[in-house]
RNA sequence: GCCCCCAUCGUCUAGUCUGGCCUAGGACACGGGCCUUUCAAGCCCGCGACAUGGGUUCAAAUCCCAUUGGGGGCACCA
């Protein structure tokens, strides 16, 4: 862990949809840093776009975050030195500093209608130009467009953009980029309904609130020239800018469309954080795979816990270019993490995976003996109660068929039911164990001149009603002797109806 | 169309800055085996990559150039 100094880093997504994969991952980042230097995450909404608002989704992006573990310091919850936290909430500041800029002569007022603008693009795509402004507005005197802002006649703030020469800006990840100013826009600082555009407002927020480090995603790399100009337009110091790849689709091809992301829902996958939960994936498990997405830590370190990540994580092992989804590599890593859970930890866990499967009554005492058995058996939480289900079942429904043994028949598996059932019953009701029930069944396997498999998967269909099972013995022990007895002879019923069918 | 970014196994990556230790390492997935009462877990083995072409150099995955491929952006969205 490298010492340097505590860095203020946010998170700012705009409340348009749900937390997924690559807002979470910069979050972790962000979250990342800010721990292991000792400064502060904070958390800024981006919602100065009334027209793409969604009701609640600031609630759920904080939820999401939260599940995740990623805790923020200052944010529109919890108030903070900087606030306020909301960017509906700061219009006039966007409005006090854009003036600034008019008055130093860097942005312009425009009056340009959409209509014209709309026209303008048009032609000029026509022509094989790239769409930009075409610079109408730029030369109006100050004095006659604060006349015609006083007049009350629309208009938009624009950024004055030098014509000629270059910027040199610097991405840590890649160092210095250099562009023609040419190349870049006039670009709108603030809407004609007052409201100032992320180019802005952003800016202003990350100077004010003290960021010292924006990490962001790489779709900011074209207009990242555009906020350099901002910045030394206001004679403000630079954060150390990162721009992190974009997520592919698994295949590679492509960055996720929202018609991918259906498909993936379809599949027991998805990019949505909420989802992730519901679907039984560990919030460490979730936070290692992510992580490990364009960061690394050595050749060879895998698993990482969040106070690993927090000790580890470094900007300068990060990887530039894009990464494609994995998902069985999420799947690996959820496997990973739940068998480091302690037993009693995964039971705790797996209490709501059970209610929402259609057992409302299980509770952490019913899932400690049963843990043990599964742990190793199951990749994502949800993945419980279809494995042990049938341990909270008053009955179960065997497939008649599954319960004739490998090479024998039907009538050869009654026979073979029967006898277990007589030498599980001999075994004390207060003594159903593993200890006491399994040497008997052995010494019948070696009578009958069977394989364990033969004999063992009768009972194991008979009592959980499930080819695969959690191993037999301990299974039984926690069913108990009566259910376990019962379920024998329900077996050997639908055993003898299928002998006689057969015959 | 214009601008920007990226380039090692199918995928995530180590190695690239500071050429030689790389007949390129790890992981996921896949194939096989061991263990075994089913299924897992675990262990072992295998498959599999430096995009192409030019340079520079005694030596290039590593440096330079070009090409190709991929990605992103070009809104009064973020």
């Amino acid at each position: 862990m490298t010492t340097t100094k505590p860095a203020r880093v946010r998170f700012a997504p705009s409340p348009t949809g749900f937390l997924h994969l690559g807002g979470a991952r910069t979050a972790l980042y962000d979250y990342l840093l800010a721990r292991q230097t000792g400064g502060q995450f904070i958390l800024r909404i981006e919602d100065t776009d009334r027209k793409r608002y969604i009701p609640g989704a600031e609630e759920e992006l904080m939820r999401s975050l939260r599940w995740l573990g990623l805790e923020w310091d200052e944010g529109p919850d919890k108030g903070g030195p900087y606030g306020p936290y909301r960017q509906s909430e700061r219009k006039e500041i966007y409005q006090k500093y854009a003036q600034q800029l008019v008055d130093s002569g860097h942005a312009y007022y425009c009056f340009c209608t959409p209509e014209r603008l709309a026209q303008m693009r048009k032609e000029q795509q026509a022509r094989g130009e790239p769409p930009h402004y075409d610079g109408t507005c730029r030369n109006i005197p100050p004095e006659e467009a604060r006349r015609r802002v006083e007049a009350g006649e629309p208009h938009v703030i624009r950024f004055k953009m030098p014509k000629e020469g270059t910027i040199t800006v610097h991405d840590l990840l890649r160092g210095d980029i250099t562009v023609e100013n040419r190349t870049l826009d006039d670009y709108i600082l603030v809407k004609s309904d007052g409201w100032a555009l992320y180019h802005l407002a952003a800016m202003v927020d990350d100077h004010l609130m003290g960021i010292t480090h924006v990490i962001r995603g790489s779709e900011w790399l074209p207009t990242f020239p555009l906020h350099a100009h901002i910045y030394r337009a206001f004679g403000w110091e630079e954060p150390i800018w990162v721009h992190l790849s974009v997520f592919l689709k698994p295949s590679g091809k492509g960055k996720m469309s929202k018609r991918d992301a259906e498909v993936f829902r379809k599949g027991h996958k998805s990019i949505f954080i909420k989802d992730l939960e519901e679907l039984g994936y560990l919030p460490e498990a979730v936070n290692n795979w992510i992580a490990l997405m364009g960061w690394s830590y050595d050749d060879h370190t895998e698993f990482f816990t969040m106070q690993d990540l927090i000790e580890k994580f470094s900007l300068e092992r990060l990887k530039p270019s894009p990464a494609a989804v994995n998902f069985s590599k999420l799947d690996h890593f959820n496997g990973l993490h739940i068998r480091a859970l302690p037993e009693e930890e995964l039971a705790r866990r797996l209490v709501p995976y059970f209610h929402a499967a259609g057992y409302p009554d299980v509770t952490v005492d019913d899932l400690r003996p049963i843990v043990p058995l599964i742990q190793t058996r199951i990749t994502t939480l949800d993945e419980a109660p279809k494995i042990a289900g049938f341990f909270f079942r008053e009955d179960v429904e065997p497939v008649p068929e599954e319960l004739i043994a490998k090479k024998l028949d039907a009538a050869q598996s009654v026979e073979v039911a029967r006898r277990a059932r007589e030498v599980l019953a001999a075994v004390p009701e207060d003594a159903f164990t593993p200890e006491n029930t399994e040497p008997p069944m052995r010494a019948l396997v070696d009578e009958l001149g069977l394989k364990a498999g033969q004999v063992f998967g009768i009972v194991r269909v008979a009592v959980t009603g499930q080819r695969v099972s959690p191993p037999l013995f301990e299974t039984l022990a926690i069913v108990g002797k009566a259910k376990t007895i019962e379920r024998m002879d329900k077996a050997i019923k639908m055993l003898e109806a299928l002998a006689k069918k057969t015959q």
